[in-house]
Formats: C-alpha cells, structure tokens, sequence
DNA sequence: GCCTAACCGAGACGGTACGTCCGGTCTTTTT
DNA sequence: AAAAAGACCGGACGTACCGTCTCGGTTAGGC
C-alpha cells in the first residue's frame, strides 16, 4: 500500500507549503517507475502465480534494478498487495451502468465479452494472490475491493434502481444478493477451472438473481 | 492425496494375494505417522498460511524426518491437500442429514454451533489450500472435492427431497443453487474475512435460496 | 581457517571416547567436498582475483550448492583464507633438499622449471589475496605460511648446512638472507609483472645472496 | 593519476591564453575538493581497507557527492592509486639525499623516524593499493612507481656515489640490490605484519647490503 | 534366533529466490 | 557549469527453503 498512499499524497497535496518539509534534495524519485513496476508486477503475476512470481522477473519486466522496487515496497508481499489494489484504481468503478427499462434487461446488458475477458485475468491474478492471505490479511481487504466490490457495487445498484422504480419488492436482501454473482464466479474460475462464459452468467441470473428477487423467470432461455 | 489413499487401500485390500507385488520385505511402515504428520502439518498451516508453512516445522512438530514425510507424499503442495481432505473426513459433514419435513427447517438444522466455533481456523487452512491452485493447476479439483462438494451435495440432497415432496417447483436450478452457499462462504472467510456466524447463514437461506425456491420468508427477521 | 581445522581435529583425535560428543546424529558431513571447494575456490581465485571471484562461481566449479559452502565457511573471506592455508599443506614443504656439496649449486639445483610455474601460480594467487588483507589480518599470516614460508625455510636449511659444514661464516644473518629471494620475486611478480626466470634467479644468487654471505661470484654467468 | 595531473596542469599553467580552449563556462571546478576527497579515501582506506572502502563513505567524510569524485577519477581503483601517489608526495622521499661520506652513514641517515611511526598507517594503505593490482594489472606500474621506485631510486642513488669514491666495487649489481630493501619492507609490512623499526633496517643494511657489497659490518652489533 | 531389507530421525546436499549492499551513472536543485 | 543529494541499473552477498540423499540405528518379517 505504501508507494500508492504516498503517490496519492504526493499529487493531492502539491500546494503544501514548502517550508513545512526540509526541502527535498537529491533526484526525485521517478513517479512512472511505479505504475510500470506495479503492471509487470501484476503480468507476472497473472502468469506464474505468487511463489512463482520473482522479484527479478518484475525488475527485468519493468527494466528496472531490485532495489528500485524494494526502495518503494518492503517486501515481495507488499508490492503484490498494491499492484492488486491498484488495479482497482486503473477501471472506472462504475463506469457507464446500463439502463434498459427493467433488471433483467440491465444485468444481461452488464455481460459484455470485454468485461468477460477481464474478469477472467483479474480471478486468475486472485487466485496467485491467494497463497499469502493467511500471511497478509490485508491483502485479502485490498483483492476484494479490487475484483469483487466493483461488480457487486454495480449489481447492488442496478437492484436499488428496480427497487426504486418498484419493479422488486422493498425487502429484498439486495447488500446479500449483490454478492452472489461475484462469489460464484471467483469459484467457478478457482475451483472448478471452467470459463465464466455468457451462459453461465444467465444461468445465474434467471435461475438464481431473478427468482430471489421474485421476478419470474422468461421464457426457456432463447439461444443469442 | 497419495497417502490417504495408500492407507485406504492397505486397510481394504489387506487380502490380496501376495504374490502380486514383489512380496513386500522389510520393516513396515509406521501407518501412525501418517495422521500425526496430516495433524502436526494442519496446525503449522493454520499458524502460518501456506507459504509460512515449512517442511521443517511440520517435521519438527510431528517429531518425524523430513524422509518419512516425503516417502508418503510428493511434494508440500500434496502434503497440504491430504491434510485438509483429513480434517473434512475428520467431520463428517454429510454424515447424517436432517429431516424436519420443511426445506427451511432443513437448512437450518445443517448450522452447527461448531461451524461457526472453528471457522477462523479453516479461514486460514482454505487460504492455504486456495494458495496452490495457481502453481497446480491439478490439484483445484481435489480442493473442491474436499471442501466445496461436500456442502454442496448436502444442499443438493435437501432440496431434491423439497422438490420430491412439492415443496418447491420442479423447474428449480437446484445445481446452481446448492453451489451459493458454499460460494458465499468461502468468500466471507477469503476475502471479507468475517466469521461465518448464525445470522449469516440464516441471511443466505432467507434472502437467497428460500425466495429463489419460491417459499417465502417466514417472520419479518428482527433485526439487531 | 574453520573447516581446516575441523578436518584436522577429526583426522587426529579419532581414538576420542565417543561419550564425550553427544554422538553426532544424521548424514555426515562429506570430507571430500572440503578439499573440492577449497581447489576450486583456488583455481578461480588464480584467474579472477578476490573481487572478481564468486561464490557462485566456486560452486559451479565445485559442483556444490552455496549452502554447502557457507555451512563450511562463514563468509568469502573465511574460505579464500583457508584456501590459501591449504595450499601449503598440498606439498611436501621441503621435499628433498638438493645436496650438491657448495652453497651455490645447491641453491641453483633448486631452480627447476616446475618450481617456477608453479611460484608464479601462487604469487598470482597472492595477488588476488592482497586485496582484502586490511580486513582479515590472518590471511596474511596465512598467505606467509603458504607461499613464502617453504622457500624461506628451504634456503635457511641449504645455509645453515653451508655454515656448518664452515663454508660460510657463523656471524651471517642466514635468518633474514633466507627471506630475501621470496620478498624479490614477490616484488617481481607483483609489482614489475615480469617473469621469474632462470636468469633473474641466478642474478639473485649472484648478485645478493653469495656476496652478501662473503663467498665470490664464479665466472661472469656462463649459459644455461 | 588523472586529477593530480590535471590539477598541476592547471596549477601550472594559469596563464594560457583563454580562447584557445573552448571558453570553460560557468562555475568553476573547486580544486581544494580534490584534496579534501584525497584526504579522505586515506583515511577509510586505512581503517577498512580497499574491500571494505566505499566511495560513499568517502563522500561522506569529505562532505562531497559522488558524482563530484566520479568527475575526477575514473573508478575506485584510480581514486586509491592517486591518493597514495598523492601520499608519497606529501612525504618527497628523495628530496633530500644524505651525504655522510660513507654509504653506511647514508643508508642510516636515510631512516627518519616517521619512517617508523607511520608504518602501520602504510601498511594498511599499501594492501589497499596492492588489491587490485589482480583486476587492474596497468595499476601495478603505478603502484610501483608510487611507493618501490621512490626508495630504489635513492638507494641506487646512494650506492652510486659510494661507487663512484671506490668505496665498492665497481661490478657490483646496484640495480638488483636497490630493491631489496623496498621488497624486505612489503614483505615484513604485508605478510608479517610486523613493524619496520630501525632494528630491522639495520639488520637489512648491516646482515645484506653491506656484505653484498663487500663491506665488513662495523661492530657485532650488540643484541637486545 | 538371526539375517535382511525397509523403515525411522537427523541432517547434509544441489538449486533457487529473497532482501541487502555497493559500483558507477544520471537527474534535480542550489550555488 | 559545477556542487550536494540521492535515485537508478546491475550484480554479488549471505540466508532460508524445497526436495533428495546419506548416515547410524531400529523393527519387522523369513529362514
């Protein structure tokens, strides 16, 4: 989390008065190493998983000396805990929520083969990261806010908006509903291995997101 | 796997005929080791997660060489497998299924108190388990039949028996909805890092399967 | 200087009554890979000199791991220490003194080509050496022992029987004559790079040695 | 070797016309730094010798930057070869030959006792500069030429003379012979590690230079 | 009862990644 | 343009762990 907080610092807090720090001497540190460090970090991971993962990989990936990358992270851990957090930041959380007139119609317009592919990467990324939760229990906060909470936050408010619009009833669980179609899908690429594809996504939608919110379901499933 | 296996065999097929295999010589295997190893290499993975974990400290804890550990499994990776399918079969969870007359009652007679007592001990065995997935891709499988599958047919049983007996309709996704509860669990404990209490799972059968069955909840639920 | 001295504890108290160590448990340390490491840490040693050797490269050569080294040798400079020691236990420290009956074609009989490869091999290793004496003051005793001890004491030997036998007179100081032609040919190598040929040894024996111990130069330095 | 001469240069010639080089803008080069950072490399290197000097701990005793030393000296190796020639300078070995009228008298007049007091400062100095003679082997002519040649000469100088009043012979090898006191001195400071006081270099001029050269020892030298 | 082979605890072994440190270069600000 | 400060790349150091192999010693069978 470091390096991110401190970027964050750095670029919110420009008009701080000079005279407050000693006035930093010496070459400022290269803020774009960061962001590169991070996504080599973040490829790497992706393909070889957190024990296969080397610190060499990332620095001969991002062109950069070790201690480049131990000068902004502590350790190995830490920088695989903000590359993911980071990758949060690099998606509009919401960007561009659907609207069709009804939920169903909202939720399918959510499955776009882009959104698909990414998803795929991000779960495949979780799962190397999952090797040390039991170590750095706020990487586990970090990876759910980076994977799951944007797509839950979105189905939580696609559902308030048919709520508000009275399309579902106003006791609906929808904090616990959000959060089906996110833990199905994290197991579905971890355990069982198979691709989240257009159908399994609608399996869920009609046989498990609808029917909860007690709007029956369509018609048989008509082919794409 | 191996061992459990091993073990499984020598126990059921002490009959063979000897002539089979090149009539064993030698001191036999101390069969004892193998469980005080699957219990000593459990609790240094609940202390430490996955990467933490060390063939040496598994060896010291269960006062064996490191020889005898690997004579029985291949590799950590296998160690960790086999110990984690031991503490499931340890508890029996399909061991004898409830029988209320109602789906709800059903359900809810699956929560046990110890479930929720030990659950931050299997927070950090899962996430240990969860770990390899990524170096091996094989043993994902193997993961969810060991922890996922056995809830999971639970829950399918139950509800084939809702449906058997009109409770439910016959047109429910109960494949897709027995893999919720499950699902939601294991990201509770991964990511959100919350205990899995009572009110949760009740949470999950009032919001979520009970209205996607069509039954509807039964009181208004007092909140906190 | 450790895991020489270990070797030799081990080879000359093994009548020691066993009661006394507390029975030395699992696989034994292999004598043979002490002797391996130390010539390879030798040979690269000769070709790169100190800063240029590694520990991996010593490994290579060796065919051994790091960890093997290290758990012989506490640090790079323990080990090049000990392999300058253990070259001085390779030969035979004075093996067989020439006898020809005058000082003179004593010490020239000593002048014998492999003599001179193989000074300058350990000089050149000396080289290597130097650079870190300032920090491990014994390794300068022990590159003393080493290379310049056995010449010094091989010319005190041939002087001390030339004084006995009244060729010489009995005030000489053969003590420092003897060290003389070492420090010169370590001047030579060192400092002028020039090889430490025939001629430049006679000149030696000539020029210094004999006047200095009041025996007259022969004839004006006939051929070889 | 490369700022010193630049600097005498510079010294040297203040009144070269300016427009025959390209017109040297902006500030002007601090010459008193090279001085300062001279004195400082001195110092470390005396106290860790050359492994264990670092041009940052240099830097920081001379209150310098490293790029302020890199700008003058091209490497570690050059920046410890000139501030040993500049060591050598300070001092003006040969500055002041003795004239006792006999080479006995000026051979002791020759040893001053800061020749003595400082020797372990020397000795430390003189292994820094002979480490890297393995990685630098073009330094050894520096080397030489910085601390053995200076002595030699005034040797030879010495012997010369004595020579020339036929107080020796005239065949005498006076080249081979100038050297070995410079060589006596490396060896007893580098490998014996003992101090060079006025005994010894009595013993080496009244045991070996003087009876090389045909001259009878004084008086027998009373022992300690 | 005794031989033989496989077992056992202990730990050395080869290999590989970690996190630190240094040499030599480059960049930023100040003088 | 040179100075001080310090970030940068590359690579060696010494540590720790994995999975294998070896050691002396123990425990079964089969003769």
């Amino acid at each position: 989390m470091a390096a991110a907080m401190i970027a964050q610092d750095l670029t919110q807090h420009t008009v701080v008065p000079s005279h407050e720090l000693p006035a930093k001497l010496g070459r400022k540190r290269d803020l774009n190493r960061d962001s590169e460090i991070l996504a080599a970090a973040l490829e790497v991971l992706a393909e070889t998983g957190y024990n296969g993962m080397t610190i060499d990989m990332v620095a001969a990936r991002a062109k950069a000396g070790k201690a480049t990358i131990y000068r902004r992270w502590p350790s190995k851990a830490e920088l695989v805990i903000d590359a993911v957090a980071c990758m949060k930041r690099q998606e509009g959380v919401a960007d561009s929520l659907p609207d069709t007139g009804n939920l169903r119609g909202d939720l399918i317009a959510m499955i776009k083969p882009h959104s698909i592919d990414d998803g795929q990467r991000k779960f495949q990324i979780m799962a190397g990261v999952l090797a040390m939760i039991g170590q750095a229990p706020e990487l586990a906060e970090a990876a759910n806010a980076a994977i799951v909470q944007p797509r839950a936050t979105a189905n939580r408010m696609l559902m308030q908006r048919a709520k508000d619009r009275g399309e579902i009833a106003a006791d609906c669980d929808i904090d616990t509903l959000s959060l089906v179609t996110p833990s199905m899908i994290a197991h579905r690429i971890l355990l069982l291995q198979k691709p989240v594809d257009r159908d399994f996504l609608i399996s869920l939608i009609d046989g498990v997101l609808l029917p909860a919110l007690g709007i029956p379901a369509p018609k048989p499933t008509p082919g794409p």
